[in-house]
DNA sequence: CATCCACTGAAAATTTCTTTTCATGACAGT
DNA sequence: ACTGTCATGAAAAGAAATTTTCAGTGGATG
C-alpha cells in the first residue's frame, strides 16, 4: 500500500482550488464517469476534456504525481480495488436498452447524479453538518431562492418538528435584515443556492457571518459564490435531460440529514412529536367539534 | 466492432485450445485478476506473465483483435461496463461512506423506491397526465399537506413559468372553498397526499369533482382515499430508513412531468420565459436603482 | 496605455510502447 | 542424423505517447 487512503478523486478535489480554468475543465472531465475516464492515454483524455496534453501533464504534476504514467498507475490501482469484488465481476447491465421515454432518461440522469454526488461527498462533512444541526443551542435559519425555496421549506418543516429554534426566511429578500438582526453567534444559516445564483445570497451570508453565524450551503457542482463564506458546502449534481435543473439529489441529502439529526437526538424528538401529535388533535377538535 | 457482445474473457476461453505454451501462460496471467491485469502496457503484461511482447501481440491477433491497442480498448469498455453496474456502483459509495452510514442506507432505499415505482408506473398514465397538464385551456390547481406542501409549491413554481392559469392553494384548508368556487369544468386539481392522509383532501376532491374538475393525485403505495376520486393517481414508494417518509421519488416524477409538459409546448414556453426574464430584470432595477 | 505575469496550446524533443523481423532451439517425422 | 515446422524472444524498426520548450494570448496592475 503506497497511497492507501487517499483516492485520486480525493486528491483532485483537494486541489480544485488551485487549478486553472483549463485544468478545472480537465478535472471535471475526469471526475465525470470516474475513474473510467482516466483509463486511456494522455492524448485521449486531453481530447475528451478539450484541453491540450501539456495541460494534462501540468495538472497531474500539480496534484503531486511524478507524471502521467504515475497518475495512471494510481488510477489503475483504484479500478482494481473497485472491481476486485467477486460479485461485480463479469456481471454487466441487465437491460441494454435504456429506453427513450422521458421517465427512463430521467431515471438514468438521476442515478448518475446520485452516484456522482455521493462519490464527491465527504461523509465527514455530512456528519459535521448533522452534528451542527443537532446542537439545540444553535438557532437554525433556512433560506432558498425562487426555485429552491420549496427545498428550504421542506427542510424547515421537518426540522421544526424535530427541534426548537428553527426559522424559515421569507423568500422576499427585503425582510432578511430583520432575521439577521436576531441571529446570535453560533446560529446556523442554511442556504439553498443553485445555478442562476442570487446575488442577495452573498449579502445575506456576509451579514450573517458578521453576526457570528455559521453557514451551510447547498449548491451545484459549480458552486454558489456564497459557498466561499460557508463552513460547509454540499455540491450536488443537478443535471437533468431538461431545461430545468434537478433537485432530486439535493432533496436526498436533505432527507438523509433530517434522519441523521433526528437519530442523534431521538429521545428529545420523540417527546416533541408526541406533544405535537396532541396539538394536532386539539386543533382538529377546535375545527370540527362533535 | 470486431468482437461485439462477447467479453474478452469469453474470447480467451474459447481460444484456449489453440494457444501455445507461452500464450497459455499469458492467458492465465490475464484471466487471473481479470480484467484489471490487462490495464497496463504491453510491456507490463508481458513481464507479469513472464513472456515476451511479441507473444502478446501474436496472441491478441490470434484472438481476433487487430493489435494490442484494439485488445485494450475492448478491455476498457468492459471495465467501464463493470463499474457502471449497480452493485459495483454501490461499492464505490461504500468506499466513501463505510459500513452502514446513513447515506448508504438512504441511497439503497431510494434506488429501491425508484425502481419499484417505475416498475409499477404505467407510462401511458404518465403521458396522459403530461397531456392534461399541457392543455392550456385547463386551469391548474396545486395543493399539498403539511409535509407535501413543499412539493406542491415546487411543482407550481415551475408550471407557473411554463404556462398560464396555475394556482397554488394555501396549505390552510379553510381558504379552499374560495378556490373551488373559481374552478371550471375541465380544470385540474393536483393533490399531494401521502401517509397520514388528511381528511380534508377528500372533501376538497369531492367538491372539485362536483365543479367538473379532473383530479390527479400523488400518493404512496397504500393510496390516499382521495385517489379514488382521481382521474389519474401516482402511487410512489416512499419508504426510507427513517422515521420520515421519503419524497425523493415523488419529486422525481414531478420533475419528469415538468419536462414533459415543457417539451410539448416548447415554443410558447420559450416566449414566456423570455418575458419573465425581462420582468426579473425590471424588478431588479426597481429594487436597486443605479 | 504600457507592462507584467500566468495560462495555454503548438510544435519539437524525448521517451516509451508496439510491431515486425529474424535467429535460435525444440521437436516430430523421415 | 537430417529436415521442415513451429514456438519463442532479442533486437530493430516504426508508431505513439509523454514531456519539454516556447511563443502567443489575455487579464491584472500600475
Amino acid at each position: 500500500m503506497t497511497v492507501a487512503s487517499k483516492t485520486v478523486s480525493d486528491v483532485i478535489h483537494s486541489h480544485l482550488g488551485v487549478l486553472t480554468r483549463a485544468e478545472k475543465q480537465l478535472a471535471e472531465s475526469l471526475l465525470d464517469n470516474y475513474p473510467v475516464s482516466g483509463l486511456g492515454s494522455i492524448t485521449t483524455i486531453a481530447e475528451n476534456a478539450g484541453v491540450s496534453t501539456p495541460t494534462v501533464v501540468r495538472m497531474v504534476q500539480k496534484l503531486g504525481f511524478k507524471g502521467y504514467p504515475d497518475f495512471q498507475a494510481h488510477l489503475h490501482q483504484e479500478v482494481e480495488a473497485t472491481i476486485s469484488n467477486p460479485i461485480a465481476k463479469h456481471d454487466r447491465w441487465a437491460q441494454n436498452a435504456p429506453g427513450t421515454h422521458i421517465l427512463n432518461r430521467f431515471a438514468d440522469a438521476i442515478m448518475g447524479n446520485l452516484r456522482q454526488t455521493l462519490t464527491d461527498l465527504d461523509t465527514a462533512t455530512f456528519d459535521s453538518v448533522a452534528a451542527l444541526l443537532s446542537d439545540r443551542k444553535r438557532g437554525l435559519y433556512f433560506v432558498g431562492g425562487r426555485i429552491t425555496g420549496a427545498l428550504a421549506e421542506y427542510f424547515f418543516t421537518h426540522m421544526q418538528v424535530i427541534r426548537p429554534a428553527t426559522t424559515l426566511l421569507s423568500s422576499n429578500s427585503s425582510s432578511w435584515p430583520q432575521y439577521v438582526l436576531n441571529m446570535n453567534a453560533g446560529d446556523i444559516l442554511i442556504i439553498f443556492d443553485i445555478r442562476r445564483y442570487e446575488q442577495e445570497m452573498v449579502s445575506l451570508a456576509t451579514a450573517a457571518r458578521k453576526r457570528g453565524a455559521e453557514i451551510i450551503v447547498f449548491t451545484d457542482q459549480w458552486g454558489s459564490p456564497a459557498a466561499k463564506l460557508a463552513r460547509h458546502a454540499f455540491r450536488v449534481r443537478i443535471e437533468a435531460p431538461s431545461a430545468w435543473d434537478s433537485s432530486v439529489v439535493t432533496l436526498f441529502i436533505v432527507e438523509a440529514l433530517i434522519e441523521a439529526v433526528q437519530n442523534s437526538t431521538w429521545d428529545e424528538t420523540k417527546e416533541r412529536m408526541k406533544t405535537l401529535e396532541g396539538l394536532f388533535e386539539e386543533t382538529k377538535l377546535f375545527r370540527k367539534p362533535g
